[in-house]
DNA sequence: CAAGCGCCCGACCGATCGGTCGGTCTGGAC
DNA sequence: GTCCAGACCGACCGATCGGTCGGGCGCTTG
């Protein structure tokens, strides 16, 4: 197992739910595809290719996985459930707008950060083959990581700490900064993933305007 | 010629460029093999299905196009250098710098809604397959297009009119709103994509937090 | 010992891929 | 008429795709 950078899949998966005792062979092979997949798409991976970076031979392969989309279908709804889940556990519905939207996307940043790879190969796969292959129940997740977003700016809002806006596209704003992030960002770069969404945040909320005053940073993080 | 919402690619490609009598066929193919790279990725789009879409055997695809890089090469070339050379065109670099993003971001929506399919296909192939396939002169143009935005930012807060900033940083946030459009926007909505444009940069340089005064629309619009 | 089982493999399958080849048809130049 | 070039096609190629099959190795259980 030659891959570096790729935290606990399991964990993402959610493979010792059922308490299993969770083969090792399973995670490796998850863990090689979602590399493989985020760096060259779906199509552009073969078992072969799976197979011979988990120094296994593809018939051994497929003794784990009934087909190529039984390796593609968990990373997908996982990785959206998973992160919806992480924000959903994250946020406090009765703390002040501005922080609930702080820590959204902190906490989003970080979750991609943790699972930079099954990020990267959910949202490339996603997008590149818009086919049958599982769209359904990822959306439904994906939906309900949105619809929070706007909770929490309508929520901002109705505390007048926002001024008025259109939630959607205020919505769509905030998460294309955010969610492309995972395109230029590098684990070698001088400011982590949180603390990069909360350099965003500031500029979310306040701008980027000089007299905009500025924010005492202090009083708004955790 | 089934397709629509495809504005003149023959722009998009400078196909008139050295003034031949640019054979519709190849307009056509550009035309069919974009759409299907955007909607089903490089890989999930056959020369046969090409050649189908287009009403020709796959041998006079081959025709016209000596092989399938053929035809991804110019349209990923030609979208990003394209949008950089619109951009540039747009921009007046001796007007305020604030009017100057604004610029920036609005002709950046146009573009992407005049090439709509070939800004995605551009996009979800770079994405999808890092290999070779014509990398290097791709991000040449990408730099240069990035740069603009940074040297505009940096005028900003030159003048005075920004508060100091992380440029690059910055850039990335402002780049992300604007990049992530594609992915859910559609011509039927209620806005137009040069309107979106205009509503985040209302947002990116005044924020959305109540307190910050309004800023008088007009005043900083052409 | 034998039986069973998890793990593993080489060899193979039909389908489809990108790409090639020889040849047909048509319309204009001469 | 002859010739030629460009548009077009059906048939084919080797390679590779996702997926299958039968069997071998090694360890536990009787």
């Amino acid at each position: 197992m030659r891959l570096r950078g790729m935290d606990d899949i399991a964990d993402l998966l959610e493979l010792d739910a059922a308490g299993e005792p969770l083969s090792g062979r399973i995670v490796q092979i998850f863990q090689v595809a979602c590399q493989m997949f985020a760096q060259r798409g779906f199509d552009g991976v073969s078992m072969r290719d799976i197979a011979l970076e988990c120094g296994l031979s593809k018939a051994t392969l497929y003794h784990y996985f009934p087909d190529k989309d039984s390796i593609l279908r968990p990373l997908a709804i996982g990785t959206t459930k998973s992160l919806c889940l992480h924000v959903l556990r994250h946020d406090r519905p009765d703390a002040p707008p501005l922080e609930r939207l702080r820590c959204f996307l902190t906490e989003t940043a970080k979750f991609f950060e943790k699972f930079r790879w099954a990020w990267i190969a959910a949202s490339t796969v996603f997008w590149s083959d818009p086919k049958i292959r599982t769209r359904k129940e990822r959306i439904a997740w994906r939906d309900r990581y949105e619809q929070l977003l706007r909770d929490i700016l309508q929520a901002g809002m109705d505390a007048g700490d926002l001024r008025p806006l259109d939630v959607k596209l205020a919505g769509h704003f905030v998460l294309g900064s955010i969610n492309w992030m995972p395109r230029w960002y590098t684990p070698e770069g001088a400011l982590c993933a949180a603390a990069i969404a909360d350099r965003f945040c500031d500029m979310i909320i306040a701008g980027i305007r000089a007299e905009t005053p500025a924010i005492p940073p202090h009083n708004l993080r955790r």
